[in-house]
DNA sequence: CGCTTTTGACCTGCGC
DNA sequence: GCGCAGGTCAAAAGCG
């Protein structure tokens, strides 16, 4: 089980809103986060512009002020946060020429900063030799999370890979949808200042509904109300 | 028995 | 060109 921890990260690094992520709570009865949002996030991460976490948090401040100052607030008690940004140094998010990244104050570590290694395997650069390298959309959810490093996202995972990350204690691991044909990866490692955190990052979209579909996708969260 | 996880080897890109 | 680091493969082990 997760436990209830404020997240104060960002509150250390960033006092205001990152224009470029966006900040979605849930409650902790929840699977993380309601796939309908997921899906909702990962259907619309396909363009070149980098505008989508923006607006939508944009559209969060705007339509809601009030709570989107509350899931900033280290006080927020009951709530697990969950915050979403995708990188400015991964290439296929640079493109709409973004800048804002919510460890670009901190400390050089981890999945998030050495993003322009990250989404393109070397299995893939092979592939794509001679091409137009093609990214698939990808996104981080950034979680606390004391003792489950795998949330429940209703879809079914193989792990088929692990690696020590360079000076990080907790090694990464790495994730392929068993649906077939659906290519989709996900990256799972705990942040290296604070372990508390766990970092996931999809890459692509699923081309299929969750596996537990029918208890999942259409529960109501928070997350919906804004998405 | 079939599926999943583990883990060492391998491949590729990047920086020096 | 070389070494390093990240990402993936695939055989073996584990598990229900």
């Amino acid at each position: 089980m997760s436990q209830i921890v404020n997240n104060n990260l960002f509150e250390e690094q960033n006092h205001e809103i990152p224009t470029q992520m966006g900040f979605i709570p849930f409650q902790t009865n929840l699977t993380f986060p309601s796939l309908k949002a997921f899906n909702s996030i990962a259907s619309s991460l396909t363009s070149d512009s980098d505008s989508t976490i923006s607006n939508l948090t944009q559209t969060l401040l705007t339509t809601n002020p009030q709570k989107s100052r509350q899931y900033l607030s280290p006080n927020f008690g009951e709530t697990q946060f969950l915050s979403l940004h995708r990188s400015s140094v991964n290439p296929w998010a640079i493109l709409g020429g973004g800048t804002s990244d919510c460890f670009k104050s901190g400390k050089r570590s981890g999945l998030i900063l050495d993003d322009h290694h990250l989404g393109i395997s070397p299995m893939k650069m092979k592939k794509m030799k001679g091409r137009k390298k093609v990214r698939e959309p990808r996104f981080c959810f950034k979680t606390l999370s004391i003792d489950v490093d795998v949330l429940d996202d209703g879809y079914k995972w193989r792990k088929y890979g692990q690696k020590v990350v360079k000076n990080t204690q907790h090694p990464r691991s790495y994730y392929r949808c068993t649906e077939e044909n659906c290519g989709v990866k996900k990256r799972v490692e705990r942040l290296a200042e604070d372990p508390r955190m766990v970092i996931t990052t999809y890459e692509g979209r699923h081309v299929h509904t969750p596996s537990n579909h029918n208890n999942l996708y259409d529960s109501p969260s928070q997350f919906d109300n804004f998405f």
